[in-house]
RNA sequence: GCGGCUAUAGCUCAAUGGUAGAGCACCGGGUUGUGGUCCCGGCUACACGGGUUCAAUUCCCGUUAGUCGCCCCA
């Protein structure tokens, strides 16, 4: 919608100024109006207003926490609607997960030694000295909601889905926030490499469906054993030429050797090429299945980088990872990572649940989703704003309180309407009218109560109809089928 | 958490060591009955704190916030 909401709350003397016109705008509702009434209130709100303390400090939101305004929500639902067309597809339910959690699940669950876990959590003592965290991720939750409601008695895998914020203290930046929004889809109780794939077109269908290309940068780091091998052998590589690496990669070294694998250090991506590479120490079994979700992603027809150098930050990551991104957001700009997930076989079992359990996920971050719809202009403006179908005028107070009543009935026959019941003038409501892009205008005015009639006017054309006021619902439905039929040819 | 840049009205931007203008937006008026053009009027700002100075929105420092990059990640 064009419009935007005419009082913002940012500072003292606007919040004064908003509450003084609501006043005068309500009064007629409470009191049977009269000139004097309206003056005598005209006359408080200018005395009031310059009471106003400039120097007031101003309340803001907090660093990293967004409002999400009414002319963006129109992204919003049509991601949200993708999402929840595409889940119910694939047989995903939905989930609501609390947004705190006991503390240890994300300690216990994403890994300790992980920045999310160990710098980027809203961590506090509740007033029962209970440890409660604000809720990093999904996969724990979701996993730890499968134990909890003995979901292992359902038909595996269980599949669930959810569209919910998260938070993490990080430093805000393009499509970083502190409190942020993901899609989640999570498949637990079966290792079935059809499954990663399929969650893999499920994710590119979503992009693909809201006008995005995306590349799939696919990986399999194996099962901790595994890697612990490989771990060993990458520090000892790197560790062999720590001349050539830089202070941070030297602390990646030491802290989560993993990571230097994602460094930008010219140096180390020279280096990284004979590095040990991870595919080499997958036992026959995981390499079996990474074949596996190779063939079906080749099945589905579905394009993939392989990169042996991705990891990802979560310690609960086995087998099969993997990120969709948009390589080139902008010309000479870092690509942005929209998603990402992969395989967490341990994870059931590490949250007390039974051993065995395997388990694959993927999540979207919207805001970042959001940022590469626009980008990519993919999403006509036409779904983006909520339509005004007929616009509601009236004139004169019989007229306003008849207009009520018609509203009403209008609105029971599901239509959108616009109404500017707080202005008087005609040509204020008209110009609003028009801002909100109404095709038609209704104008009821003293001689049409008395009349039993109403104006409908066609804001293109300019011209006007006087209608029987009883059948207005009707003519309205069958005059914008008819301009829907007319701008289609 | 680290570094670069930035901070003037709701938005986009000016100017200025002697406290600020415009465009858009918003509200009202130009016939208490007709919008998209036009005319008139109105509202709204120097982020905060300290320093230098007779005087700071302007110069300096700090804080905060925004933004970009790093880290990390979605």
């Amino acid at each position: 919608m064009p419009t935007k909401p005419s009082t913002t709350v940012k500072s003292g003397a606007s919040l004064v100024k908003s509450s003084a016109s609501t006043d005068k705008s309500g009064a007629p509702l409470v009191v049977k109006t009269t000139t004097a009434s309206v003056a005598e209130l005209a006359k408080d709100t200018s005395q009031s207003a310059p009471l106003t303390d400039k120097k007031s400090k101003s309340i803001t939101s907090l660093r990293g926490f967004k409002d999400v305004l009414p002319d963006e929500q129109g992204y919003w639902d049509k991601i949200e609607s993708v999402v929840k067309s595409v889940a119910s597809a694939y047989g995903f339910g939905k989930i609501r997960l609390p947004i705190a959690e006991a503390t240890p699940l994300f300690e216990r669950g994403v890994g300790k030694e992980t920045d999310i876990v160990g710098k980027e959590m809203f961590t506090f003592l509740d007033q029962g000295n209970t440890r409660m965290t604000l809720r990093p991720e999904g996969t724990a939750p979701a996993v730890r909601a499968y134990i909890e409601h003995g979901m292992l008695n359902q038909p595996q895998p269980v599949k669930l889905w959810y569209l919910e914020q998260f938070f993490r203290h990080e430093r805000p930046q393009a499509g970083r926030y502190r409190q942020f929004w993901q899609a989640g889809f999570e498949v637990i109780g079966s290792n079935d490499p059809v499954l990663d794939a399929q969650l893999i077109v499920l994710g590119v269908g979503i992009f693909k469906q809201l006008g995005i290309e995306v590349s799939t940068q696919l990986n399999s780091i194996g099962m901790p054993a595994e890697r612990r091998q490989y771990i060993t052998d990458l520090t000892k590589y790197f560790k062999s030429h720590s001349k050539k690496l830089g202070e941070l990669d030297l602390k990646r070294l030491a802290k989560n050797p993993l990571r230097i694998l994602d460094s930008k250090e010219p140096a180390v991506v020279e280096l990284k090429k004979d590095a040990p590479n991870i595919i080499s120490y997958l036992d026959p079994e995981s390499k079996a299945h990474f074949m596996k979700v190779i063939e079906y992603l080749d099945a589905a027809e579905i394009q993939y980088n392989l990169d042996s150098s991705l990891v990802r930050g979560l310690d609960y990551y086995t087998r099969t990872v993997f990120e969709f991104m948009v390589p080139n957001p902008i010309e000479g700009e870092s690509p942005i990572t929209l998603g990402g997930g992969g395989r967490y076989d341990g994870l059931v079992e590490l949250l007390g649940g039974r051993a065995n359990t395997p388990g694959v996920g993927l999540a979207i971050g919207i805001e970042r989703l959001i940022l590469a719809v626009k980008q990519a202009k993919s999403i006509p403006a036409s779904e983006l704003e909520q339509p005004v179908d007929v616009f509601f005028c009236q004139l004169g107070e019989a007229a306003r309180r008849q207009g009520l009543k018609i509203f009403e009935k209008l609105r029971a026959s599901g239509l959108n309407l616009g109404e500017a019941f707080s202005k008087g003038s005609l040509k204020a409501q008209l110009e609003t009218a028009d801002k909100f892009k109404a095709p038609f205008a209704l104008i009821l005015g003293q001689k049409e109560v008395l009349d039993g009639t109403i104006i409908l006017r066609d804001m293109d054309a300019g011209a006007q109809e006087i209608l029987d006021v009883e059948k207005i619902q009707s003519v309205v439905i069958k005059r914008l089928h008819d301009l829907k039929t007319k701008s289609a040819k």
